[in-house]
DNA sequence: CAGTGGTCTAGACCACATC
DNA sequence: ATGTGGTCTAGACCACTGG
């Protein structure tokens, strides 16, 4: 007799990998670091290589590691999006130019959590949150207005100095700093009209059409630990989004 | 010397994969049939049983087949969404509530492809297409309207009786009828402002903003056999989006 | 019970990166 | 030359489904 809904099995590579992803999310292996080899770990493990490579791959499909032929097993990160294109940005072009976006900080200010932000971050009604506002520009033209709202207690210390200070992008600066990984996000999509504030910033009428995105983003054990409002143009610019 | 760009070298699992998806494409395993078990198929391709299994993996992963443990690996389908949500539909209720959304069409009729339609279906302008108009009613109330665009060369015999004599969802009707499979695509996104007629279909003052999906859909090869535009209210909907 | 997919092993060999 | 990940094999055994 088992319990329902529970998997009466679990398979020797998903206990491996629930003991892997221990040791990442205790720090024993950092991001950008490489973790041990598979051989290593076999042993260590005392399975076969299959067997740990396929805990390995099940990680690299979450996108918890990065496999690299040759070089090794890396943790995944987000402070190398430098170059590329950040990995939870959608946003693109219409003119299909692949264009790493700007970001200017606006605010950063304390505040106490409303009632659907702390529903969504698993906190009490008012506890302390940060707010930060920015704006995404391609080609210094303005698109996005985020409105990114965190836990205070998890990000002790963050001013707008800091960050200013901080090359790279905004997860780079969570993740190096105060050691907040982003995983994972679900984001909502609506379509709302421009506030005056925001149209101001965008450069468009107030009343025209943006795309509202709301996302909660979530680190190990799916915790949440962002919330993130963005208001975008799309007079120029779109969300792209691939259908598997 | 190799082709720059052009794998130097392909695994086996992957030739076995390719030769699979050929048999798939011909119809020699039709969509909701058991394709041959993983022995049989090793005997046939001559590999071993791992390396078959490999290939039917990475099926699985492309959402090619569908493998059930005990029963066999099936041809995956889109007549079996009747229940379920439809594979390809971000749009939710704000509520949560899960609820398989009516469709209702409106119109079908014969057209030529403007030019931008014919660039993303890889037609030349102005050759003969199909223009579904429907819309989709959650809990019977009018959310989206789609626009539906399809190479008439494909679905030859497309009528608006057909359709409304079919029970199932769209991409099914595609499948059976016309033997044309769904099987990725991509989305753009943007905000809109209602025009008259939308908003008289979907209830809302004109202007409202209205979230814009087009899409491309592809199948094998990645040949673009629809094109769609679909506005959606987002006041009590929104579309979802999940970023691993 | 037989048949299917799912797991695990041990070992060989290949491809790639680095020194 | 060495170490890393990537492929392939042969075979054993486990979990699930259905007759």
């Amino acid at each position: 007799m088992s319990t329902p809904g529970t998997p009466s099995f679990q398979p020797l590579y998903l206990q491996i990998k629930a003991l892997m992803v221990k040791s990442l999310e205790a720090g024993e292996w950092r991001p950008g670091e490489a973790i041990p080899s598979d051989l290593e770990l076999a042993s260590r493990f005392s399975v076969s290589q299959g067997t740990v490579r396929r805990a390995i791959d099940a990680l690299a499909d979450d996108n918890l590691v990065v496999r690299r032929q040759g070089k090794g097993t890396f943790v995944a990160t987000h402070t190398e999006e430098t170059v590329s294109m950040p990995r939870f940005l959608r946003i693109r072009r219409d003119d299909g130019v692949d264009e790493h976006p700007g970001s200017r900080l606006l605010d950063v200010r304390r505040g106490k959590a409303p009632a659907d932000v702390a529903r969504a971050l698993d906190l009490k009604p008012g506890e302390p949150v940060l707010v930060l506002t920015r704006v995404l520009e391609f080609g210094g033209v303005p698109v996005v207005v985020d409105e990114i709202t965190l836990p205070a207690a998890l990000f002790r210390g963050l001013t707008r100095a800091k960050y200013e200070a901080y090359q790279g992008s905004m997860y780079g600066f969570f993740e190096t700093q105060f050691g907040v990984r982003m995983l994972k996000a679900r984001e909502r999509l609506k379509a709302i009209a421009a506030d005056a504030r925001t149209a101001a910033i965008l450069g468009v009428a107030p009343g025209t059409p943006l795309l509202a995105v709301e996302r909660v983003t979530t680190t190990y054990g799916d915790r949440p630990v962002e919330w993130r409002r963005g208001l975008s143009t799309t007079l120029h610019h779109h969300y792209l989004n691939e259908l598997g």
